[in-house]
DNA sequence: ACAATAGTGTCTTTAAGACATTATGCG
DNA sequence: CGCATAATGTCTTAAAGACACTATTGT
């Protein structure tokens, strides 16, 4: 699983990496804010798979030009917009961010690690349309923090509903080739 | 358990019953805030056991007076915090709130329903100090939405850490008296 | 005695976890 | 072959749920 930020064009923290954000306009729904957001760094709204709100941060110090709350949501994209503006990064390798957006990421790694495997939607967001079992196992890791056993990763995916294995198979280097799983088509 | 609300003296809503909810200063952290909205029913900060934040809330027409963002939280608070200026009612008697605060109100319940008997200190918190089976049993109830088993609810307590069933009994009209649990005395 | 409420004990199911064994690719 | 990775199967444990049975009160 990556993690988008972009490069801050403007001051404050301009040049340094970032959570893509905006500012709320007056009347405007958080959803819509967020959508603006992740237009930023060009995502478009049909590439969104599935997406929640985390909690309102409050820290008065937290920006340079004054006392504000910033309520913060997460989006899961398509794979399809990864080649845009953002630049994304494995969870392991988020260096230092602007503002107070470390706590952030601190926050949303364990509310996604709680809801894998449990919440379908999220799950499937998550994944993606087909993944490999070794996939499974890197998203485990990158999310909970220590690789699960393989055998009962599978028994959990085998009774996900909607989540087949197929006959397929993929090789990556050396070791016993990957069983593919695969999402049944939504109606 | 139950719930604090009060009747709004101005407008808007004036004269309807609300949860007691504060503007945020600017600057002001939202805990402090949340302080204030206690004081205004007349809990201090010394009653408070447990508290959270719930989601934000952003339905532009919420408040009359124009767009705003909610920010919820929760607090659970003594018993001895019930005399004073707020309305207490049970769950299944909140009748129609001011603002959005039903809706409110409907998040609240699963998120405390989640953390009953999981989390020790909000059910430490939301039971009080000592209370009988038959208590745990109408808290249950009303947050979980169906009666649980006692059997079973006494095992689950009795696994509880901190929590020692006493030899003490309570009557409260026919049937066999009910336990007393009490929870360890904090260091 | 009987109704009402509470507590005890047992059985089943399910989910998780641990781990040994087997399978299939690479060099 | 030896090494690396993946899949299967088994055993154990913990948690939940269902439910029969016993216990203690008021009327």
């Amino acid at each position: 699983m990556l993690l988008a930020t972009y490069r801050r064009p403007v001051d404050p923290f301009s040049g340094r990496l970032a959570l893509p954000g905006v500012l709320l306009l007056r009347g405007e729904r958080l959803q819509k804010a967020g959508q603006r957001a992740l237009r930023k760094i060009g995502v478009t709204r049909g590439q969104v798979r599935g997406s929640g709100q985390l909690v309102t941060f409050d820290e008065p110090n937290r920006d340079p030009r004054g006392p504000t709350l910033s309520v913060t949501l997460w989006a899961v994209v398509d794979d399809s917009a990864q080649a845009r503006h953002a630049k994304w990064m494995a969870l392991d390798e988020v260096g230092r961010l602007a503002f107070d957006h470390n706590r952030i990421v601190e926050r949303l790694i364990p509310r996604l690690g709680g809801l894998l495997w449990r919440d379908t939607d999220i799950t499937r967001a998550l994944t993606g349309e087909t993944f490999t079992a070794g996939d499974a196992v890197a998203l485990h890791t990158s999310l909970l923090g220590e690789e699960p056993d393989r055998g009962n990763l599978n028994r959990t995916l085998a009774s996900l509903p909607g989540l087949t294995r197929t006959s397929q198979t993929v090789v990556r280097g050396p070791g016993r080739p990957s069983a593919v799983w695969s999402w049944a088509k939504t109606a």
